[in-house]
DNA sequence: ATTATCTATAGATCTATAGATAATGC
DNA sequence: ATTATCTATAGATCTATAGATAATGC
């Protein structure tokens, strides 16, 4: 008889659906095991447990992205605007291009856990990057003195819930679309956000970082 | 022996506070109830289930919400702007005044479930209304042409985050700085926001709506 | 007499383990 | 021989009910 062969994947991809509609908590190893075909104890062949399962989805989260790595994509001494356009496009992306639904873990207070506790550090540590390139533009006179505090929280949820848009937004221009919103938050000239776009796409391109890719999975 | 007196409004305070932690799921009728210092059957005196004590949240927002009820608090003609600037400020400080921590209602897919199908319908309608005046906005020139649908999704995604500031938050000032970043994402003339504020201060004065007693509580 | 708690517990989960069995790869 | 499934089930929950008991209000 043949018997549903199962991948790490399909569970990943599975789970991480279920976890974002009915949260980690929510979902139990049966209806992910019934989502991919096979009976609840198979899940454990693959996994040590259901945390297991959540923690792979968070590694796969932080592989992808520079800003909870820590990677800096563009050279020292760019300008803020720069900056802060380029990581807020990346981040974006990157959560619209993920192979999973990660809503699920960042929508709960999951990642406080302490079984996640790497991650939540990793996750508070880009917080206190983005906010520092934001007072540096406040700084430099390239944007407006605003509250940094309630500009980062609006970027979080923004970020958090672009995780939305993964498998059902295929439209390449969005992470365009809101890093240019995001820099209207906060420059103090708009004018020059068409300038500060082509920086950006020089400095990267200069850089060797490839960025291609992700836009044409997009596409397709 | 003197008993531990139980109000309906402790459960609901602790009941919220932990489902915004560990979600409604992750939390137990047996944790609320260790927390409001009870047995555990002795909630199902007061609510008639776990999703009841969810319910009684909900419909808490919903009385409070003038975006969710479809209420509007400026006359009819209302320029875009001014009621844009009006809606993101109330409803800032409705979240941030809430006696409840209301996030776990809304960070996970819980309103998704068919129980709360009411609160959804009522969520939907007033995302709804929010983009028709960021169209109106566009098309009478104030807003320069920009994607509604990722406005609003940033917008919506900031006033769910809102929710976490409440308890914690008590800068009376937070609304009207939210109010005006979600200006500055559509205006076309970031120099015209403080006349924009004027206006909604004076037809809101003008209305005779209630508002004062909000941002007291904040005060204090 | 009414209201709010308590103890005890039914019945339905849920995660994870043990050990049997089938499929696969050398 | 190894890998991936299966069935069976232990043991720990979890929600909600039943019925006893204490406190409160008239």
């Amino acid at each position: 008889m043949a018997r549903a062969k199962v991948s790490r994947e399909q569970i990943l991809r599975e789970a991480a659906r279920l976890f974002a509609i009915k949260g980690f908590h929510g979902t139990s190893t049966r209806e992910i095991a019934e989502a991919v075909g096979v009976r609840q104890p198979s899940l454990f062949h693959h996994f040590a447990s259901k945390h297991d399962i959540a923690r792979a989805l968070y590694e796969y989260d932080h592989e992808r992205s520079p800003g909870l790595q820590g990677r800096r994509e563009l050279p020292e001494g760019t300008p803020a605007s720069v900056e802060f356009y380029q990581s807020v496009r990346r981040e974006i992306l990157v959560e619209m291009t993920s192979a999973y639904d990660l809503r699920g873990l960042y929508l709960s207070a999951l990642i406080d856990e302490p079984e996640f506790l790497p991650w939540r550090t990793a996750y508070d540590a880009a917080m206190a990057r983005s906010r520092a390139v934001i007072e540096q533009g406040v700084a430099d006179g390239e944007f407006v003195t605003t509250r940094a505090d309630v500009v980062i929280e609006m970027l979080d949820a923004t970020i958090n819930q672009a995780v939305r848009w993964s498998g059902t937004q295929h439209d390449p221009s969005v992470p365009d679309d809101v890093a240019v919103l995001a820099l209207r938050l906060v420059i103090a000239r708009p004018g020059r956000i068409p300038a500060i776009r082509r920086q950006a796409d020089r400095l990267l391109r200069d850089a060797g970082t490839p960025w291609a890719d992700e836009l044409e999975q997009l596409d397709a």
